[in-house]
DNA sequence: TCCTTTGTTATATCTATCATATAACAGTCC
DNA sequence: GGACTGTTATATGATAGATATAACAAAGGA
């Protein structure tokens, strides 16, 4: 479990915490799960719109992979509007999309889950109802 | 685009179908494609538990794929609950879950993509809107 | 009984992706 | 100038995806 978040001293707020686990053994790419985990901080409000994440090198040795992986990582969560990159601030979490094809993009991940949720008899209600549950967890 | 269903001489019911279409430039594997479109074939009720697929071999020289590739489409559905295999009656729907697992599985598959949409400012009524309007889609 | 069809398993090959390693470059800041 | 940032380039080993060919056991039909 690394701490993604920088040094108490480097900081103007209040302390806050942004843990990173990477499953070495799971089927799913390091960068993939990188970019996931970075995700679930920000909807978790673990990390705020601009927040500055550690360097590629820093946050590589950390956790113990290559800077490539990591560099890889932000390259897609820029690309996806939940990072900006430059060469003097570093990574910086920064909030950059439009909503309605956000909502598109969506319908279209979850039509295939709700799709096997149908297959096991899984209610419209119920679905709500683990919609509401992830809400309220995060 | 590929009709999965068997010749309608040798369909006891009326007239079914089933469109297999395959992206071959997509980074998704065409097994997961596969996978994926038979799933959301049943949720449609294009699919009905207890119908016929085609053989690995047929549905393979449809589509224009290998054989392996279909066997192990067929394998995973079958692991995952959605087939039944047999040597004479070939590929069968048959539904076979454990309800709570399923909407534990749900969930997990939903948290990643609700965190995202949080990114995005979608709200809790706006996702739930997105689900009733993927549900009446099927 | 013979032949066909079914899923299944075993090899082998080719390609693409993932993760790594090493190196260098162009800005930025102290 | 030195230390840091992201960025790019190149190379290598490992793994996954898709293909090809071959064979096997079990079931059904002629």
């Amino acid at each position: 479990m690394i701490d993604i978040t920088k040094d108490a001293s480097e900081k103007r707020q209040g302390v806050r915490m942004m843990i990173v686990t990477i499953d070495f053994n799971s089927d799913e790419a390091i960068y993939i799960q990188l970019c996931n985990q970075i995700i679930l901080g920000i909807a978790t409000a673990q990390l705020h719109d601009g927040d500055s994440l550690p360097s590629v090198r820093d946050l590589a040795e950390d956790i113990g992979i290559n800077m490539h992986t990591v560099n890889k990582a932000y390259s897609i969560l820029r690309q996806e509007g939940y990072l900006k990159l430059d060469r003097r601030r570093g990574a910086v979490v920064a909030l950059d999309y439009d909503k309605l094809q956000a909502i598109a993009k969506l319908k279209g991940q979850m039509r295939l889950i709700l799709a096997s949720a149908i297959c096991r008899g899984i209610s419209r209600e119920e679905i709500h109802q683990a919609v509401d549950q992830i809400y309220d967890g995060f």
